[in-house]
DNA sequence: TAATTGTTTTACCAATTGGTAAAAACCCTA
DNA sequence: TAGGGTTTTTACCAATTGGTAAAACAATTA
């Protein structure tokens, strides 16, 4: 009532640039193929190359941030700036935050999982599995270790948003391993043990060389 | 211009209840001693009691919320409705977000290296100390839950807010654990190792246990 | 070149964010 | 019962949140 509303008098802050980082930087190519129905065409949509980049800048920056502040910490406009576009645009690609987030879950999971069938490749060599094993968790969260936090935070939050592709990815590859660590035991090629705690005891340590590098790396003096 | 602010005819929602739960339940009581300077009486201010419960209850309520949702997932509103007061009377109690949340990371402290001194307890028997000091840790995890989130968040972020006082009480206690541990194997106590990369061992191990409870209770079953 | 598509920007919006100022309610002591 | 302190509530605030609608712009195809 006594003054307007303070966001309808929109400043335009200082004249912005006429083409944008964005818009200078990546040429556009828009138009789809798929006028006439050619059947023995492999149907793949095509989308504009200019679409996948944008798209995977704005994947990877969501990422790199969800893992540095988690879902809440982060907001579609600080991406949206990481990036160089507008917070519009980017949803013009992703339909909702959640679904971003969504997105970057399910990218993170594919990177995780590839990384996880060494037990399975040599079913009758335990040390050299098991070496093979670590050595790639080890890898993963060496090289990929955004992925391993945003996996990680998302796991301590109680898994809100991703239980349902947890279950129905993670939990059968990690049994399937299990599975393998007690039929050992049972052949006698190790020493008896339960799987299922060797597994969260290797999860645990290597993983947490990438979530808690920072601390690590005080407490090791590197 | 056009239209009034939207958010200045602010409507009352619902005529808000004469006593508000908080105020029915808790009862207060004002008034700090201090008038006469008693020179030998020891000098606690004694803030009454009301206000300390209510503060702990504040700082409860913000802990579990900054363990299930990071510092940015969580308002001060949010936290105010679990307590049952309200978001400015939580600010005459904290003077602002951030101040709040270094509280709950500091009780968050005390109580995590308050079951890490276990090594120094037996400097002569590793296997007993060992036993002793994974079994705290574990007891943390177990009886600490949120604790144990709180901390693993904060350092999974790079502890942006909190690596001054990590530094200053956590590396030490680790350092000298780790010392110990070092110790040992040059003694011949027990095989030869690196303290550090064990330490971290251990406690990977059993923060684990804590931070992933929701997807191991999966994985095992349980 | 015109129509059509795909992409980006502009303009909004209601709700919520962390935070301030001050009035009101409360409680103990004098 | 009055006064003075402590605590809570009311009333704001500017900035930011996630999100919508539509206009403007660009590229491709007809």
């Amino acid at each position: 009532m006594k003054n307007p509303a303070p966001h309808t008098t929109v400043k335009p802050k200082d004249a912005k640039p006429k083409t944008t980082k964005a818009g200078a930087a990546k040429p556009r190519a828009g138009g789809r193929k798929a006028a006439e129905p050619q059947v023995d065409a492999p149907k793949v949509v095509k989308v504009s190359q200019a679409r996948k980049l944008l798209e995977a800048d704005i994947l990877a920056a969501a990422k790199r941030l969800f893992a540095q502040r988690g879902f809440g910490g982060v907001s579609l406009d600080h991406i949206a700036r990481e990036v160089g576009a507008s917070k519009q645009n980017l949803l013009y690609y992703f339909p909702s935050k959640e679904e971003l987030y969504r997105r970057v879950l399910h990218g993170v999971l594919d990177v995780w999982l590839s990384y996880m069938d060494a037990l399975s490749q040599r079913p009758d060599d335990p040390e050299q599995a098991l070496r093979e094993y670590i050595a790639g968790k080890l890898r993963f969260s060496r090289e990929h270790p955004d992925d391993s936090r945003v996996y990680a935070n998302e796991v301590v939050s109680g898994a809100p948003i991703f239980s349902a592709e947890i279950a129905a990815r993670v939990i059968p590859a990690v049994q399937a391993d299990v599975a393998i660590l007690n039929r050992w035991a049972e052949r006698g090629l190790c020493r008896p043990l339960d799987g299922r705690h060797l597994m969260v005891l290797l999860w645990a340590s290597t993983q947490v060389y990438a979530d808690w590098a920072s601390q690590i790396s005080l407490v090791l003096g590197k």
